[in-house]
RNA sequence: GGCCCCUUGGUCAAGCGGUUAAGACACCACCCUUUCACGGUGGUAACAUGGGUUCGAUUCCCGUAGGGGUCACCA
């Protein structure tokens, strides 16, 4: 059995958006799910749309999500080189056999011509002007400097046809594929020529890439086909939506895995959640590391149809994993998040920590969640009146003194120590320790509700501050 | 417009001729609870549509509608 290489092939245009990543992540896991090779290839054959610094995005975005590639510009490897501008003469060396074998002829129709070709609707229907020019005229042509590209000869009539393993048979007529251009007349190939080379000098097995490409593959086949080359299996893949009419881009501004880890997602989840967009598992498990994704992994279970990009379901996962992590863990993860809140750098911050985890699903959602604690004033009195816990202003102007005096005399001032000379006293007074609790709690913060309970909360604010609280809240009631 | 592809709850989706049509997110209710959150239990909610084929269609075929892709010297 032949060894799987799949690869990534993007071009470096801007950021690498979901859809891309999620594309990179179905190659890579399907290779290493078949203990094979994943490969990145830089397309950078359209110098007018390359974005400086975006290969450094794509390097970085990778491996910062763990689709690691065994083969790369920046790895190395034995099919190098693997950015498409350094093979030009390759590209070159190639189209001039397609020529010979047929496959393909020199075009020297200038753009006004094109255009003439044009009909009512704008599109065009290539006429294969060129493509009976004797060897000689063609050579003719190009010593006297006229400008030309190489077009692929597609046949006028017949079928393509092939498997794609995700959509099925898929039929195109000839008919309807133009000859298209394979070198452009700076030199450089087009995609269609480029990715059809270089898959098949890098020996590339499984072509994963997007849906776009679902019925131009005839014509990539018809190339493999005139070189004698054994056609790669395809896996096209349904696109990622935004809603239900667009697609998920980052020319609509819509964010991307950068983005997504700046707003505080997991990164996990990130990658976790995008695998689970277009494939689905054969059990009900979704939670899923990489290795359990590449466990899990085949392609049967890969849908034809768009899925709509949910954000808040990725937020649920991303929660799971805070869930899951260690204190340690989460504190690394989070902290430079916990530096936005007011209350860091106040409060011991591993108490913080420990009162926003659980709370939160992603790490941006820590400060509004502790910063209460830094905004206590003035507030409603009415927030003592709570019928469920059998508390009333009345009873809080009642009980506050006592409570107070209770707290003063805690010698541990911890959380457990606060919880039972509280619940003590609830005893003493016959009253349900729900409603001590609450007023406690409203009294020591103003808000309805908070993360983390009354004595926690002390415990955060510590002595001193506790008890000025309540204090101002005594004098509130007043 | 031609060609290709898609269509199960609000969203992701399982299903692959016979099911009470899974599960997850979201939503609602209740329980638990030191408020919130977590957790637990339960609930609302779907096969685009019209014809076939068949004893029987969500599942197979055709049409219709809706949506997407493609028709570049972009990938």
């Amino acid at each position: 059995m032949e060894k799987v290489r799949t690869r990534f092939a993007p071009s470096p245009t801007g950021y690498l958006h979901i859809g891309g990543l999620r594309t990179a992540l179905y190659g890579f896991l399907y290779s290493k799910m078949k203990g094979g090779d994943f490969i990145l290839r830089i397309e950078d054959t359209d110098t007018a749309r390359y974005v400086d610094g975006s290969v450094q995005i794509i390097y970085d975005t990778m491996r910062d999500s763990g689709i690691m590639y065994d083969e790369g510009p920046d790895v190395g490897g034995n099919y190098g080189p693997y950015v498409q501008s350094e093979r030009k003469e390759i590209y070159t060396e190639y189209a001039k056999k397609l020529v010979e074998l047929g496959g393909a002829y020199y075009c020297f129709c200038k753009p006004e011509r094109i255009e003439t070709l044009k009909d009512d609707s704008g599109n065009m229907r290539y006429d294969k002007h060129y493509l009976n020019l004797s060897k000689e005229e063609i050579q003719a042509k190009i010593d006297a400097g006229e400008p030309y590209v190489i077009r692929q000869n597609v046949p006028t009539e017949g079928v393509g046809r092939y498997t794609d393993l995700v959509y099925g048979e898929i039929n195109v007529d000839y008919k309807d594929i133009e000859d298209g251009i394979l070198i452009k007349s700076d030199g450089m190939p087009t995609y269609n020529f480029a990715n059809v080379i270089d898959d098949h000098l890098m020996g590339i097995t499984h072509v994963i890439r997007g849906i776009e490409y679902l019925s131009s593959t005839p014509k990539y086949n018809l190339m493999y086909d005139a070189y004698g080359w054994e056609r790669p299996t395809y896996i096209h893949l349904p696109p990622i939506m935004k809603d239900a009419q667009h697609k998920l881009s980052k020319r609509n501004g819509d964010a991307s895995y950068e983005d997504f880890v700046k707003k505080g997602y997991v990164k996990e989840a990130i990658v976790n959640y995008i695998a689970l967009l277009g494939w689905s598992p054969k059990g009900n498990v979704e939670k899923m590391s990489l290795n359990e994704l590449i466990e899990n992994f085949s392609l049967d279970g890969i849908g034809k149809s768009p899925a709509i990009f949910d954000e808040t379901k990725m937020k649920w996962l991303s929660g799971e994993y805070i869930k899951e992590m260690t204190a340690e863990e989460f504190k690394e993860k989070a902290y430079s998040f916990l530096k936005e809140s007011k209350a860091f750098g106040k409060y011991d911050e591993d108490k913080l920590l420990a009162i926003s985890k659980g709370r939160v699903q992603i790490y941006s959602e820590i400060p509004e969640k502790i910063n209460f604690l830094e905004e206590f004033g003035k507030y409603d009195l009415n927030l003592f009146e709570n019928q469920k816990q059998k508390a009333s202003k009345e009873l809080a102007i009642k009980i506050l003194p006592q409570i107070k005096e209770v707290l003063s005399q805690v010698c541990e001032w911890n959380n457990s120590a606060l919880f039972t000379a509280l619940v003590e006293l609830s005893a003493k007074l016959e009253i349900k320790k729900q409603a001590l609790l609450w007023i406690t709690r409203i009294a020591i913060t103003g808000f309805e509700s908070t993360a983390g309970g009354a004595t926690e909360i002390a415990d955060i604010l510590g002595k001193e501050e506790t008890l000025r609280r309540i204090d101002c809240s005594i004098e509130f009631l007043k």
